[in-house]
DNA sequence: GTCATGGGCAACCTCCTGGTTGCCTATGGA
DNA sequence: TCCATAGGCAACCAGGAGGTTGCCCATGAC
């Protein structure tokens, strides 16, 4: 098991990976299930195909999306399994705030 | 009602305020609901009193932290608003995604 | 009043990030 | 076979992020 420490790490990094308006876009694309070549992402960024591929690193180094080779192109498919943790790591910390806040009201009106 | 570019841009912005480890790790501190100082959140960080600060300026900027001034204080206190709204739209894709596989899967088993 | 403490501001530095361009390789189609 | 298309690699660049230091102001304690 990860020490809390690496965890955090690896939560922190899958959030900077996350916080890239051209890299949610990218997301978004993949989000219907197919994987999708470069050159299709890079469709309608206004960025150039080196630059999409970086973004695509980033994803993929935090394991929100990995690549297949076909042939001469390669499609990037996405991993929900970063988000759903990041997800479940927000909802946990929410909650947290709401627990907290619950005992400080009882303790007010006690 | 904000457009959707503007939105993909604050939720951008909200990933990338949780994106670094130093800030993970001030939230952390402030979910237990109390407010707390400058010099406490840097309390064993191992950074400046700057260095916090600047972190604590990001995270207000987007909103999941606020700051009231106490006499020559000012404590910072979470606000869990953006942190639910970043929550469901990260579920949001992953559903997004699970719907996506299940109609794929019913296309091929057709 | 005096002093320690909490904090703001600004300058500065370094390194990473996002982006570009140029060039090279490989693959698939005509 | 020849050419267009999909990508990879490396160099380069500007700007922003994270951090420090130094100095100043305000407030609370004594």
């Amino acid at each position: 098991m990860p020490s809390a420490a690496a965890a955090l790490r690896t939560r922190a990094s899958v959030f900077a990976a996350l916080g890239d308006e051209t890299r949610l876009g990218l997301l978004a694309k993949l989000t219907n299930g197919e994987p999708l070549s470069i050159a299709r992402l890079t469709e309608g960024t206004k960025l150039t195909r080196q630059a999409v591929t970086k973004h695509l690193r980033v994803l993929e180094d935090v394991g929100v999306v990995y690549s297949i080779k076909a042939g001469r192109e390669s499609r990037f498919a996405l991993d929900p399994r970063p988000i759903v943790n990041a997800q479940a790591y927000l909802l946990h910390v929410s909650r947290q705030w709401d627990d907290a806040l619950a005992r400080l009201k009882a303790l007010v009106e006690r």
